[in-house]
DNA sequence: TAGATTGTTAATCGATTAACAATC
DNA sequence: TAGATTGTTAATCGATTAACAATC
């Protein structure tokens, strides 16, 4: 996944990192932080923090720091924490639900509307407080609630029909956590997390010893 | 994460991605496939494969393509596949239960041969067909069984106690889906799976409807 | 032979790092 | 003022891409 425009892609994936410890620094009543310290957070140098922060207009004063709360703030608007942001879910197993009862999504804005699930078995079970509805209604549910994102966590390449039915109801980013490649129209956004893929990786350097930094 | 040496990060975590394309090559049948075949199912171009597998050394004939057995072969070695790989998982919580229970990792030669937990409620629970031991048991089970690799599951920042624990025992590698950066010793190989900032690029997305390429 | 595809060189692209004048 | 830390320029580093002779 690459960036078209603006702030590079590496430089995005460390603002939640910088933005923790803010949230951080905060809590302990620290009204400034410098960049060497926010750069700690992520595991880079303190040039690399101040280019980053460069990408999103947020200045800092020389030979003082970062004010914290402000920067803290601007990272929510630049990352649209604040913004609400519904989901689908699809795929009610044990990592389904772990996503589906996760609290740390809350934190960030983002809402888990609907759960969804292929086996009649699972349809009308609670997670959370919410009910496990059939496949049969999730393309029009999402039309009807215009729901941005979708979360696949079915096993098996299944998730290609799912990522069709999302699609087919609107949805423009997913967030597939099935080991597939997706095949999708360009204009889809689309998230792997892939776990067995990660797995080979840290598979190659158990095997082999490596050494690795960050 | 940074390679230090040998094949370059971007291009280690594409092997994977051959590697499943390949493996359904030749559930289809096909001998050989082409680089630019390998390259549709990493999101890369033909040039870009030819180049990461002149770093495993994978040789394949000009105006053929690649043997697919032979590629398949190599990369189960390279990315030690085939080598049997203990670990322990700490936290069973939904996302524990649903890494104990992935048969993914079995087929790439990951075995998660006992679960902990904190709470003296799962103590004893069985997930699988293993039996949850208490905390208190972790250190010497890593150090008599040797086990390489620890998974981290615990919610919070309980993560770093745990990863001590882990680090005191004996293990090289941990696996963290806490969202916490661990203060480790720097010969320690941590891979983070942070979900909550992974959601924090994607909110970036959704709020400023950017668009993504691979 | 003609067509396809490789391995590799050279060019390009983009991110990181070092260094330092400017500023508080 | 002296010390700390910024923002940014220039240098470096490393990965990707284009191009093509070599090969099947």
């Amino acid at each position: 996944m690459q960036e078209k425009s603006g702030i590079p892609l590496p430089s995005l994936r460390r603002l939640p990192f910088y933005y923790r410890r803010l949230a951080e620094a905060l809590q302990q009543g620290l009204a400034v932080v410098s960049s060497e310290e926010l750069g700690a957070a992520a595991g880079v140098a303190g040039a690399q923090v101040r280019r980053d922060l460069s990408y999103i207009r947020e200045e800092g004063r020389p030979g003082i720091g970062y004010d914290a709360r402000a920067l803290a703030s601007r990272l929510e608007e630049f990352l649209g924490l604040v913004n609400a942001k519904e989901a689908v879910l699809v795929g009610v197993g044990n990592l389904g639900r772990a996503l589906a009862s996760y609290s740390g999504f809350e934190r960030y804005g983002l809402h888990i509307v609907a759960l969804f699930d292929q086996d009649p078995a699972k349809v009308g079970m609670t997670v959370g407080d919410r009910q496990v509805l059939p496949m049969t209604k999730l393309t029009s549910l999402i039309a009807r609630l215009r729901i941005q994102m979708g979360i696949i966590t079915v096993p098996s390449c299944a998730a290609q029909d799912v990522a069709d039915l999302m699609v087919g109801g609107g949805i423009r980013i997913i967030w597939n956590f099935a080991p597939c490649r997706l095949v999708l129209p360009e204009s889809i956004l689309v998230k792997n997390e892939d776990l067995a893929a990660e797995l080979a990786t840290l598979s190659h350097h158990i095997t082999h010893r490596t050494q690795m930094s960050h």
